[in-house]
RNA sequence: AGCCCGAUAGUAUAAGGGUAGUACGACAGAUUUUGGUUCUGUUUGUGGAGGUUCGAAUCCUUCUCGGGCUACCA
């Protein structure tokens, strides 16, 4: 240990270094010595569905922690109720931890530990700490009383050590039906606590399990599973989000009276993020009643949605961790985590030209001869620290967007308008002379002429213009889908618009251009590129940051959006409507 | 209603008795062959009231507001 490091190494190390409430508690851990100072975590999913944004900030902290301090983290697999889990979950659950980036030390199932968790059981009935309840659910939540009551003891609550022990043996066996029997660990009727009040911690399912199959009919419940399961790994810091806070109390309850292994758990909010929902049941009604493609429908705040949105693994940890974690509500804006993407992408992505345009507007170059090509090179992207360049035919008829011409252009409109000039990007500086339009009076073309000495790279015109504008030649051209995905809700916070948890339409709460379906021309080498697989991330010029989707066909190459570019311009149109 | 938890710029998150900092956002400017990027600058905060203290975001009291708990789900 050295002394006294120079004042910059501790301003750096200050600066970086800031602990987050969890970190603090693991190093006061550590620092007295606890678990000899080591940091178990693990991953806890029940296998019922697909993991979401929030699961992923989950799986950052306990990898991370574990991490940083030199430990390991488990996945575990909480499955304890056997009519809602399913092993294709198990599979989609390991490849999105995979894909973002972390190896467990061990994969691991609370269904693994039904004989020790049974045997628990029976310690607790022995100690006489655990009872065989014949209540029906109703009496048994009657008995419970309410927060302002205290509740009352069952009939069944003194039952003798040995029947118990018979009792519950035979419902293992088998010998009742479901709801006949369940056990109950003898806590305490008048707590305050709610979850003190002889939980139920076995009950009775006649129910095919995804691993045990039909070994077991009684199966433990979440608070006779969840810290036993952590005691038996030895997961030092067990973190969980905060409803489960009112929990910890029987938590460490069950440590010590059945003497095993001391977890500690450490509760943290959840994550909410704007313009989206995150509870289960609601991402499972946007599935169920079609207002999305999927489970990973691109706007869905699933990990396979946001994936197939095309964010990138690092984009998804650096949010994760530049949004913290702390005990108290919050909800994120979504601004962030484009921030996140935007930040990657910009850096990593070749900037190429797409002409998104159902009815893209034909730039007719009249003193470029006829049947001229030429190859431009083109910057890949000018972040690169050696840049790279590609070849992009150009020739006398290029598409530009609709949006990048105006007739009647308002102030410091930049782009195209009748007798204004401005560079097509890469190539050459054009001047707009006629308009052509259709019966219907819709402009179809633009008869442009060139400035041959004003070629990008070798330019010599003497001509400064102020728009660059992007384009595609319309003779290399390659057609396809792009979707323009924006986000799923209108309103920042919809679960606040359902305060009751009650089921109800989403209609007024969706966005209705989530999802706009266009037509696009790219240029060619894109689609070499997106089919070779070497990238399929890319930038399109001006536009936003776009994947290439499984959807796409050898003739039909579908992009999604990811997210579009910050456009101070539209801002500034917008603010001023 | 009882118990528990929480409250720091618009949003998050630091500061654990000693100058309230950082990021995103917003605003302004510079650079720019992407109205992008980059750079520079500006802006905005300790929920209220008391108390302890030389000194309080931090400790105490109280109020207010927000969240959680009354599943044979996790």
């Amino acid at each position: 240990m050295t002394e006294a490091p120079n004042e910059s190494s501790t301003e750096r190390s200050d600066a970086g270094g800031h602990l987050n409430f969890i970190e603090q508690l693991v190093e006061e851990d550590i620092a007295a010595g606890k678990n000899g100072g080591q940091v178990f975590t693990r991953f806890p999913p029940e296998p019922n569905g697909y993991l979401h944004i929030g699961h992923a900030k989950s799986i950052c902290l306990n990898f991370g922690l574990a991490d940083k301090y030199g430990g390991q983290t488990n996945l575990r697999f909480d499955d304890t109720n056997p009519v809602t889990e399913d092993t294709e979950y198990v599979d989609s659950i390991k490849n999105d931890v995979r894909w973002l980036g972390f190896e467990w030390e061990n994969e691991f199932y609370a269904s693994d530990y039904f004989e020790q968790i049974y045997g628990f059981a029976e310690k607790l009935i022995q100690k006489g700490l655990a009872y065989v309840d014949d209540s029906t659910s109703e009496e048994i939540a009657a008995q419970k009383g309410t927060p302002t009551e205290p509740g009352q003891p069952s009939p069944y609550r003194n039952r003798s050590v040995d029947e118990n022990l018979d009792l519950f043996r035979r419902m293992r066996a088998g010998e009742y039906a479901d709801g006949a029997k369940v056990l109950r660990a003898k806590v305490d009727m008048a707590s305050p606590n709610m979850q003190l009040r002889d939980p139920i911690i076995y009950r009775i399912k006649h129910a095919h399990h995804h691993r045990t199959g039909d070994t077991w009919c009684i199966y433990p419940m979440y608070d006779f599973a969840h810290g036993q399961s952590d005691a038996i790994e030895h997961i030092t810091h067990s973190l969980c989000t905060l409803e489960f806070e009112v929990h910890r109390p029987l938590y460490e309850w069950f440590i010590e009276r059945l003497g095993i292994f001391p977890s500690r758990q450490i509760e943290f909010a959840r994550l909410n993020l704007t313009y989206t929902v995150m509870s289960k049941r609601k991402l499972k009604q946007l599935v169920e009643e079609g207002h999305v493609n999927g489970w990973d429908d691109p706007r869905m705040p699933t990990i396979a949605g946001i994936r197939r949105r095309g964010y990138t693994p690092a984009s998804l940890r650096e949010f994760a961790d530049r949004i913290g974690i702390a005990r108290r509500e919050n909800l994120i804006d979504l601004g962030l985590m484009e921030f996140c993407i935007r930040e990657e992408l910009n850096k990593t992505t070749h900037s190429v030209m797409a002409v998104l345009d159902e009815q893209p507007i034909k730039l007719v170059i009249t003193n470029y001869e006829e049947g001229r090509e030429e190859l431009l090179n083109i910057e890949n992207n000018p972040e690169e620290e050696t840049i790279t360049y590609r070849r992009v035919p150009f020739s006398r008829e290029v598409y530009i967007e609709r949006d990048d011409f105006m007739e009647n252009p308002p102030k410091k409109f930049f782009r195209l308008f009748p007798g204004g000039m401005v560079r097509l990007k890469g190539a050459y500086i054009i001047k707009c002379d006629d308009l052509v339009r259709n019966d219907a009076g819709e402009i179809t073309e633009l008869h442009c002429s060139y400035i041959p000495e004003s070629r990008s790279g070798s330019d010599t015109s003497g001509i400064n213009v102020k728009g660059t504008i992007h384009w595609v030649s319309v003779p290399h051209a390659v057609e396809a889908e792009v979707r323009l995905y924006d986000r799923l809700f209108s309103v920042e916070n919809p679960a606040a618009d359902d305060p009751d948890g009650q089921l109800r339409s989403f209609k007024d709460l969706l966005n209705p251009n989530s999802l706009e379906i266009v037509r696009a021309f790219v240029e060619p080498a894109l689609v070499e590129a997106a089919r070779s697989g070497e990238q399929t991330n890319f930038q399109f010029m001006r536009k936003g940051y776009f994947v290439l989707d499984p959807d796409s066909t050898t003739n039909r190459p579908v992009f999604n959006r990811t997210v579009t570019l910050k456009d101070g311009w539209a801002k500034e149109q917008n603010r001023k409507s």
